[in-house]
DNA sequence: TATACAATCTCCAGTCACTGGAGGATCAAG
DNA sequence: CTTGATCCTCCAGTGACTGGAGATTGTATA
């Protein structure tokens, strides 16, 4: 049998706190872990992407609950087809939103970084490439 | 003089909550706000600017203290260039990152989205487009 | 085999970033 | 001059963790 991960392990190689872990089991993100005789939790590579996903979901400001919707969709394959693309296009427009401030943020940044490396002052305009993405001005 | 906006007008506009408008006040994140005879807080549009940047930044999943930190780049413009820069670049490189994962995702779920259209189930790639960016496989 | 020390367990209290409500003052319309 | 919306301060509650106490187990070394 592949080798099963000790808590600590999947904690390592997932940047994640142990408590956390037991947190998103006790939650119900990730399934309820396989015990040892001694009872510790043990994990296989399955859960080491599910805890990834979930992480690098939460580092992009996605909530539990978006996420949960998000892992349904990897989680009922089965499931009624149009429900599940419906899920993904509501995902998909907000997506296309952070990706477009995300990069106005880093063209802003972009220019200080550059403007600066000339020895000069830079015109900061970071505030005005992120804030205004929607409002009139 | 152009007109004052009041803090409601404020949190319509940005999509925030009033106390929440009080809460970055107390922590420093917006000035304090300059008051009416009666004691009511008023904002003019660069205050507006300011609250729909960081609303933005704190939807993208970046800290206060991050916030912090760009907002510096804007509020000190004749701050020491190289310390500037240096912070920019620092977010860029992490910027770069959230921007792959992001489009990472929304190719995952185009497929979702785009292979229920025919009718048949999808094959959700979903937790694999976002999980295993930086882990080996 | 003894022992020490790292990792795990459960349980519970604390933190960060809000969110909501009580109780009271103020403003704008009718 | 009343009525309802908006504002004020203060404080308690929520979501998503984070850290610590106290006890148990696993493993590496003497």
């Amino acid at each position: 049998m592949t080798k099963r991960l000790a808590i600590g392990d999947l904690a390592r190689q997932t940047g994640t706190k142990v408590n956390t872990i037991r947190f998103y089991e006790e939650i119900g993100l990730l399934p309820e872990a396989l015990r040892t005789a001694s009872g510790r939790r043990t994990y296989d590579t399955a859960d080491l992407r599910r805890l990834a996903f979930i992480r690098h979901a939460r580092q992009l400001g996605f909530s539990i609950p978006e996420i949960r919707s998000l892992l349904a969709l990897s989680d009922q394959p089965d499931r009624d087809c149009a429900e599940a693309a419906a899920i993904a296009r509501e995902h998909l427009h907000d997506i296309g939103i952070r990706i477009a401030r995300l990069e106005t943020l880093r063209s802003a940044l972009t220019d200080v970084a550059t403007s600066c490396e000339g020895g000069r002052v830079a015109e900061c305009r970071v505030i005005e490439a992120i804030a205004g993405t929607e409002l009139a001005l």
